[in-house]
DNA sequence: GCCAACGTTGGC
DNA sequence: GCCAACGTTGGC
């Protein structure tokens, strides 16, 4: 299943995530997001979006490469991230780590998706919606792309469901 | 920078 | 278990 990944460009942008290659998405504190990064499977595609953002929208996409496992950051003290409350024996958290794929030719906004019939009803364009993290079905992420202009390569973007 | 919408916290 | 207060998200 494709996903949605939200990032505020000015702390991490797809760019960076192509500059270092590999990411771990970890700091989700939130309950349904982490719900969703722990249904998230190897070589699941993701919808790299820059919130926070001129232009708001889909930068790139993304690939999962390492399935859940516990977020780092939950048990440094150090760190803003850090919870108390969580324990080694049974993490809170989880993080993902994901790989850049390809980026689109020009972000795709926010204000292009709102136009797509299959988007009509999803999380990202709902008003006050904040989930960062969100599953996108297959015919969003097919039609997301179509609308960026991108072809689709090797069956990427593949045809069924 | 504003502020609406939402999730979480904590007193009761 | 309710709900007011608070903090955060994220579009504008």
């Amino acid at each position: 299943m494709p996903w949605l990944l939200k990032s505020e460009p000015d702390v991490f942008s797809y760019a960076d995530l192509v500059r270092v290659g590999r990411e771990g998405w970890n700091g989700v504190r939130n309950y349904q997001a982490r719900n969703f990064l722990r249904q998230m499977r190897e070589d699941d595609l993701c919808l790299f979006y820059h919130s926070n953002a001129r232009p708001t929208g889909v930068a790139g996409v993304a690939r999962v490469v390492r399935e859940a496992y516990p977020d780092d950051l939950q048990f440094d003290p150090a760190s803003e991230y850090f919870d108390p409350a969580s324990t080694p024996d049974s993490p809170r958290w989880s993080m993902v780590d994901v790989a850049p794929v390809f980026d689109l030719p020009a972000v795709l906004t926010l204000d292009t998706l709102r136009t797509l019939p299959e988007w009509q009803d999803s999380p990202l364009t709902r008003r006050g919606s904040r989930l960062s993290v969100l599953p996108v079905t297959p015919g969003q992420f097919r039609a997301a792309l179509r609308a960026a202009g991108v072809e689709d390569r090797d069956g990427l973007i593949g045809g069924g469901r």
